[in-house]
DNA sequence: AATGAATGAGTATTCATTCAT
DNA sequence: TATGAATGAATACTCATTCAT
């Protein structure tokens, strides 16, 4: 339950995003794969309407025609790219909450709480992580159903793991309050600022680690001001 | 319990939005004005690529190349009508704090702090707001000066207003705590679950106002459970 | 009524198909004008499909957007030059029967029909002529509604035209039968071998004049032979 | 009066339209007979250009490169088409004339010539062969040297093959004047205005069997007025 | 002989922008 | 200043055809 790592997670999941729907959708044929990794970073940059097929095409080094034998049309591409990375956002959901729940003494919970904040914030600052919520954000108008998708299987799961978690530690009399409400209150405290200043803010530095980790902990403060169980 | 409304605020911002640009910037010549009134509403729902000239021209009633003599091109006309609409929200974001700041005795702040977040939360969650704030999310690959600067004048300005009254109040001995970590946990505590999901779900319908009232209320309850200074 | 003129009329209808729509529908503004050329020679050509759009800019010398502020598509460009065309067709329709309502002693009915016959047969032999009808019914599939247009205001509205003369001259005591039923008689006896073979022979050399007055003489005196009124 | 149906012919007639070249053509091997029945209902309906190899390919359930095999190119397979449907209609064209040459009496003409003219109609108004007409004049453009040919293979060869019927009634001294004359004069009383009208209204009601034969029986009769040998 | 994947040229249509009046 | 007509470059998508297996 240290701290250290946090990173290792973050990391992964930039591959992951990075190659989502191509090894996930199929085969990944190669010419597949490379579309939907050329077209991922084209939409991620760009936006949907500001990406043309033809650049597409050109970056995954293909004709214009096998991008349309692949994916019948943009629509089509995007979508499929989109759901991609929410699998994968939501395979990192489900990891979450795991840890916690092995919290044994009320001593522990601080310390494990404060690891978890700091990595969960440190994975949502990931640039390519807020440049899929811009991107999904953005195109909202033109896609409201895959943006209702995101929502459901990526935040608002790791909300519901978190409330999972929290149920079971209260359980257990480590904590009390409505366990969803606590949910919420936590994430917000730990992603909040963090998370509004990522949305405006494009290609700014990372956020360095020990701001991180100063966040996160008085996230944790505040949180447990309020949920903590009385002994 | 607290104000009446709250909406009164709210329903003057969607007028001002609409107006934005055109009674800000310049002269309004009514030409120019029906011009940043159509392209603002056109931008909000098809966004900045999705919208054409010809579109803005047919909407406002104008001819297009009455668009182009009053706007140079249509990157101008979008960053003006932004900056109309962030101006707007920074007026917005000057005016809230003032009755909070003349909370007297320790126990009209509770009160005091609630119609505060209802009526945050309530204007936050106005539909065009949300419009503005996905629109300028989406945008802000290709416009990322733009997106600092509403980041800049409109949410960090509210948060700016709220660390300068809690600092007052922190005088006064009613809170405790730095204001301005308390301007942030109070924003997001209040504001943070329905903004994420505002952001993802387009034309849902208004988050009832009842709803409205028991968020805001528990965000205000661990915030001063947190921040409230001991007697 | 003499025999000479007959292609005094045809040199006239060649002239006026290909400024068919461009006089007719409105004020040939010169751009507009020189697409509804280009086009009609093209679409008479290759067809519908086989005509780009390119390919009509680039033979009216103007833009291809121009070609679409004009006309909104390639089905309205083509409709419209279809339905100029008609409008020529229909009014030759109107001319035709004027001179044989004149006639005035039996003996002049035969050289009469026999002029008209030659007439006729001389402009339905037109190349100009011939291609638009391979044209439009090539593309009767595409514009069902277009080709039914056209056979109701130009071939069927001549046949009207040919049984009110017969109709007339059966009132005079110059005829028998049934005037609907001897212009049908008429009409394909004159044009019958030589549409059907004008159908599929693109190209070639035209009919000659010797040719065209046996066919029509010949026509003339199977059509009396059963609807001139016994003395 | 005379023969019952004339039907039997028709009907024949579509389904040999339909399997026309795979059967003509070569060995039909199952797919090239699939290529061939599917490629011939798309050109019907919607024209050469109008008709796409990937359509093809889906039709006949084959892949595309199996067409290219087969045929070459696209024109190949077109080609071949048209000579196959050409073929068949030039069988029919043989088989037409032999009843009419056993007429004996006098008194057995024009009941023989009404039930061959109805026939004949009949089959004509056949919506296929109407296709088929239809396809062939749109594409005599692309294809001048098919449509001569079939004009020379299945209209003409109908000509000719009534002109030898009719001289074979003129020596034993039942018709006058000449064959060739009396042939195509025959065939467009017959056919004239229902194959004109036929040809710019697709997919309407097939004219109805009482209408045809009254048709049919008008034809002859203004046919006979001219050519039936005095006694 | 048959396939699935690939290609380059071409399709109709729309874009942001400018010119003549 | 305002317009209607014009432009050249781009848009998403499809075509007939071919290659590797």
């Amino acid at each position: 339950m240290g701290e250290p790592a946090g990173n290792t997670h973050t990391d992964e999941l930039i591959v992951r995003i990075g190659r989502a729907a191509s090894s996930d959708s199929a085969g990944a044929t190669g010419k597949r794969g490379a579309i939907v990794q050329a077209a991922t970073g084209l939409f991620l940059r760009q936006g949907y309407q500001g990406t043309s097929t033809d650049q597409i095409a050109a970056a995954a080094a293909v004709s214009k025609q096998t991008v349309y034998n692949q994916f019948r049309d943009k629509k089509t591409l995007f979508a499929e790219i989109i759901l991609g990375v929410t699998a994968t956002a939501e395979r990192f959901a489900a990891e979450v909450p795991a840890e916690l729940a092995e919290v044994r003494a009320a001593d522990d919970l601080e310390p494990a709480l404060r690891s978890l904040a700091r990595r969960y914030l440190s994975t949502v600052l990931n640039p390519q992580v807020l440049a899929v919520r811009r991107l999904i954000i953005g195109e909202s108008g033109r896609f409201p159903e895959l943006a209702r998708e995101y929502h459901r299987r990526a935040p608002a799961r790791v909300l519901a793991a978190l409330a999972d978690v929290f149920s079971r530690l209260a359980d257990r009399g480590l904590l009390t309050g409505d366990p969803g409400d606590a949910a919420e209150d936590f994430a917000f405290l730990v992603l909040g600022p963090a998370l509004d200043r990522g949305m405006f803010h494009v290609d700014d530095d990372r956020v360095p680690e020990p701001e991180i980790r100063r966040a996160a902990d008085r996230a944790v403060a505040v949180f447990l001001a309020s949920y903590r169980a009385a002994r």
